[in-house]
RNA sequence: GGUGACGUGACCGAGUGGCUAGGUAGAGGUCUGCAAAACCUCCUACGGCGGUUCGAAUCCGCCCGUCACCUCCA
């Protein structure tokens, strides 16, 4: 069975075809770093980290690009001075770059904690400034932009004649114009107001600022992805992504760019959304108190959560429900997500031991078959425009067939090891490989030694010279001596 | 006002015109020195009102309610 994708382009679910097969070519919207990524940061990541991990699973090359974006963005239209890299600088004492390296360094971190693989390539959208300037010129030169006043503006009404402008967010410039009305003041710059900032005039006080054939300046907000994913993906490339909120304006704008620029072609052939995360049924926001950080989310209670979550906690959780299904944070759900989540990897543990005990006959045919049918299941699902709660519900079928197995000696003979151990194997593959889950250690090393003193210093007492040997060998076997003092029984790290 | 999504059992959350979602929680049982795990059984469902249909929680209409986007936002 084939993968389909749902298309936010078309509305509807169909066979994934890459551009040039098998190559295929994804591009995420990425973090603007000018602050803590937040709880809802995590989900576009995690959806697409998936979205990768399978499409390799399935054989594909792929080429994973996630930008940086590290040009502020005006916090308004009106707004010429403050930009928020810029604000988070001021604030912070620092050089805009120093904001942006300190908030990129703690992004990537945050996303390695949540298993998601880097991506191929990460641009930053200051290293870009020339394409961006090149794209700006095609495009004024294909007449869907006008210079004024040191900044250049898209013309939305004029592009709209000749390619629909709003197709992705099924929005019309008519109805546009209808609701934006009391917000034409101010913007005498713009010849509509639907037009937006390929560059701005950088105001004096403006600290980021490129040369460009209009002055001094830096690009506009929409253009540095149609540009990074046209110099590294190609002007058709494959997959698009980013969380809903984005859909408009920033993607419709780009691709009213790239089609206004060059190419005639809608920049992505599949556009993908991910919904949108509420904590206690509520978007997260400052003021109602149920913002929480990924920093704050892991460490210990938040923003109405009452205690810390893993981030493999909070990985499972969010793959729990369906990427376009808006999903609510709370206690209750996290929780649910923190014990499916350990019975899922103890399910890995319970493998191994399978394995050795995997008989070597080739069994029953209908009960290896059988078993297989169970363990095809979840890429089954996968296939399905990447149906990760349905995954997970099989992974739970295959695991819970698994530990009949592993109590029934007689139904493992019957099933056989071969079928065995290609259902392990698809069960170990989908959980940590395509769905990217891996074990959360959590015992504690240093009160495990302890315990194991314990029992050593209690036999010495016994006289229990057999088990005293024991112990002694097997702690060893770790790198760690005992060492009998008259204080007590003591342990270093061996020196051997 | 425009665009889009949604309302499923105690909680989270899939799915479907008739056939078990799954996880968590709860009840009983098997196993067990005790416990845990595991397994088995059970429990509470599809917002309301109409319509289409042999049959709708699933399609259509209306109503009620919730959310998101339309300004930066994942």
């Amino acid at each position: 069975m084939p993968l389909s994708l749902y298309n936010t382009l078309t509305r509807a679910k169909a066979p994934f075809q890459p551009v040039r097969p098998p190559v295929v070519g994804v591009y995420l919207c990425g973090p603007t770093v000018y602050s803590e990524a937040h709880l809802g940061n995590a989900r576009g990541p995690v959806v697409f980290d998936v979205l990768t991990r399978y499409l390799r699973h399935l054989g594909h090359p792929v080429r994973y690009v996630r930008n940086i974006t590290d040009v502020g963005h005006l916090e308004s239209d009106a707004d010429t001075g403050e930009d928020k890299l810029e604000k988070a600088a001021r604030a912070q004492r620092l050089e805009p770059m120093q904001v942006a390296q300190h908030y990129a360094n703690r992004y990537r971190a945050h996303m390695a904690q949540l298993g998601c693989l880097p991506p191929d390539i990460e641009p930053q959208a200051s290293g870009h400034i020339t394409e961006q300037i090149g794209m700006i010129e095609e495009i004024v030169q294909n007449g869907f932009a006008y210079e004024a006043n040191g900044s250049v503006y898209f013309d939305v009404p004029r592009y709209d004649e000749h390619h629909r402008y709003g197709r992705l967010s099924n929005r019309s410039v008519a109805d546009q114009l209808a609701g934006t009305r009391e917000a034409l003041a101010g913007q005498d710059e713009k010849r509509s107001p639907q037009d937006f900032a390929l560059w701005k005039r950088a105001a004096p006080e403006h600290i980021m600022r490129w040369p460009s054939p209009w002055g001094e300046g830096f690009p506009g907000w929409h253009l540095e992805c149609s540009a990074m994913s046209r110099k590294y993906l190609g002007a058709e490339f494959d997959i698009h992504g980013g969380g809903l909120d984005l859909m408009f304006p920033h993607h419709e704008c780009e691709i009213a760019q790239s089609q206004g620029s060059h190419s005639h072609t809608d920049e992505a052939r599949v556009w993908m959304h991910n919904n949108m995360i509420t904590v206690n049924g509520a978007k997260m926001s400052k003021s109602v108190g149920n913002f929480i950080t990924l920093t704050d989310l892991f460490a210990g209670p938040a923003g109405g959560l009452s205690q810390a979550y893993s981030p493999m906690v909070v990985r499972f959780f969010l793959l729990q429900a369906h990427y376009r299904s808006p999903v609510d944070a709370s206690d209750d759900a996290l929780q649910a997500a923190r014990k499916g989540y350990r019975k899922l990897m103890n399910g890995l543990r319970l493998l191994d031991k399978l394995a050795a005990g995997a008989p070597a006959a080739p069994g029953r045919p209908e009960a290896a078959a059988e078993l297989r049918a169970l363990a095809a299941k979840p890429a089954e699902f996968l296939d399905d425009d990447l149906n990760t709660p349905r995954a997970l519900a099989a992974l739970f079928d295959l695991l819970k067939r698994f530990n009949t197995l592993a109590a029934a000696p007689a139904a493992l003979a019957e099933a056989g090891g071969e079928a065995l151990g290609a259902a392990a194997a698809a069960y170990r593959t989908v959980v940590t490989d395509v769905l990217g889950l891996r074990d959360e250690p959590r015992a504690n090393a240093e009160e495990l030694l302890a315990l194991a003193l314990s029992f050593y210093a209690e036999a010495k007492a016994d006289k229990a010279y057999a088990k005293v040997d024991v112990i002694r060998a097997a702690l060893k076997d770790q790198g760690i001596v005992i060492k009998d003092t008259k204080a007590g029984v003591e342990w270093a790290y061996s020196e051997e």
